[in-house]
DNA sequence: ATCATTTACTTGACTTAGTCAAGTATCTCC
DNA sequence: GGAGATACTTGACTAAGTCAAGTAAATGAT
């Protein structure tokens, strides 16, 4: 929870280096303890693990599972050779490569399988049974969190989803905007307490014809929002925009202007106003981008700064139409 | 981030088994990735996994070892005089048991094991240098995570510790205040609405003469708060008591009461009162071990319930000491 | 079209890491 | 003082995996 300015420097230092090998260590031992509750079969651990790819993946090759496994191809070589003699699996020699087969799970094979992976369902059952649901569930995030941060980085298939706001919401966005403009910024916590005012205000008089929000999402995170208040008949007011450092560049922040723009636009608005400050950059560039004009400057003192406030309206009737 | 009402069901569902052995098969992938970088020194992974312990432990014995490790007796018998063939480990027999012995790297062992060492460091560097600093924390805070919920369980040595509020704070307690109450008692989001407002006005007229925070903290994360705040020369008011679930049990909401109570005397306050609703059953017990009278009860309608409002004071000049 | 190179897989020969069971010395608990 | 448990050792063994050499097919450069 320590507020510590951006330095800049992204070198691991070694708290961090010796966390992750003492998760290692831990780690190896809590696999070889799964493992050897799994020793019983008729099947060698490596075994175990192919007939697992091959029950869940289909038109695998004998290199393919040597890669995913880590596995030597004379010792992949020897185990298809003798799954084959079990009948557990069939091979059909790829019409593209000659020198490749596809290797699929026969019925044997998967009635073989069956009750291996019975076993480790079950295992896995038994270990979570020890904890509450509550805490079941930061496991799985926490293994999830883990597993994207060191594979392969695959960007998800939705970069990011809008959706309205939700309980939880307004509390996690003050937290977010009041440790990020702290970070990046040095503000102190009447920052944070202007962002729960206001929030707060929204929730209490809002009123869902004239005003919405929207919550940016990616893998199941917070990673921005947005909220539209009106003001009087004519203006609404655009409020709040961020964007998490880890979700920038995916015009995030655009999309999110754009729908308070086409809010606005629809609900006959005529104009649309939003109030910000200058050292907020990134900010100014979508404002800019999306029609905003600067109405005026006013510097003050705030949030233990001294800052440039800047007003910037959107007039809905002469701007184009995106 | 969807509200799911308390189900009173533990059972963990096949989509957390399925993403636990996901990551079980991923982490297998990934030790195997990075053991294969260390197969060059002239050890074995479980000799040098052995030669880790020996470095970082002292006084372990070869049941010890075997124990901590999941390896066989005989296995440890053999590789401890291979080591001891090599002067790298020296064993000194145990006074309080002659069968037993104190193994300890020799200075020729820990010289054999530093590059051994200074090889996984590096590898872990590596792997952490290609993430930013702010997701390398987060890294290393889901692997905590993880280790902790499947570890022994062991009490933190700490099992927490109160401190003053920061920032990031209001908003982390709106969130899970917002959240509790939402699925225990089926709150909506006014709720939330009304701590974000609360907490905003605390940090606005925040008189830290007469006014004080309290933030129970377990491992690094906010697990309960509770906050006093000046009604009149007379009265101070307690606001806001709340502790997570998962630290319930370790007399965190008693010692934030007290430290209220502690607090309003010290300032001379007359009164200490607050207010709650009578369904919070574990705050009230609290409130009463602690000497609070029930004033006043009514019935109201907020947060979309039906709820009884609760005033409950006491008396610092009368109640007597703790 | 041809030839050198690479890739996919196979096979024989080998080693290593680890298991199992039996045994000795010592300790613990009645 | 003796039955049983514990800490380690040792011999005999093998599953698991490696390495290198080889074949057949595909690919890429001329």
């Amino acid at each position: 929870m320590t507020v510590h300015h951006q330095s800049g420097n992204d070198a691991p230092n070694k708290e961090r280096i010796d966390a992750v090998r003492a998760f290692n260590r831990f780690y190896t031992r809590q696999i070889g303890l799964l493992d050897e509750g799994l020793l019983k079969s008729a099947f060698s651990l490596t075994e175990a693990r192919v007939l697992y790819e091959l029950a869940h993946r289909d038109g695998l090759t004998a290199t393919d599972l040597g890669r995913d496994l880590g596995l030597d191809a004379g010792y992949v070589s020897r185990l298809l050779k003798k799954f084959e003699r079990l009948h557990l699996i069939s091979r059909s020699t790829l019409v593209s490569d000659a020198r490749q087969s596809s290797i699929a799970l026969t019925q044997a094979g998967r009635k073989a399988f069956a009750p291996l992976n019975q076993d480790s369902h079950d295992q896995i059952r038994a270990l979570l049974d020890r904890l509450p649901a509550s805490e079941q569930d930061r496991l799985v995030k926490s293994m999830q969190t883990v597993q994207r941060l060191l594979g392969e980085n695959a960007e998800p298939r939705i970069p990011y989803l809008l959706r309205p706001l939700q309980i939880g919401d307004i509390g996690w966005i003050t937290h977010r905007q009041g440790l990020l403009y702290a970070q990046d910024y040095g503000w102190d916590e009447t920052y944070e307490a202007l962002v729960a005012e206001i929030l707060a205000a929204f929730v209490k008089s809002y009123d869902p014809k004239w005003e919405r929000s929207w919550i940016a999402e990616r893998e199941g995170e917070v990673v921005g929002s947005v909220f539209v208040v009106r003001k009087s008949d004519q203006v609404a007011k655009l409020r709040l925009l961020y964007v998490e450092h880890s979700a920038r560049g995916l015009g995030i922040g655009k999309r999110l202007v754009e729908e308070c723009i086409g809010f606005a636009r629809a609900r006959e608005y005529k104009t649309l106003t939003l109030w910000t400050n200058d050292i907020l950059a990134a900010a100014r560039h979508i404002y800019q981008a999306a029609g905003f004009k600067l109405i005026e400057e006013e510097p003050h003192h705030s949030f233990g700064k001294d800052l440039v406030g800047q007003n910037w309206n959107l007039d809905l009737l002469s701007s184009a139409r995106a």
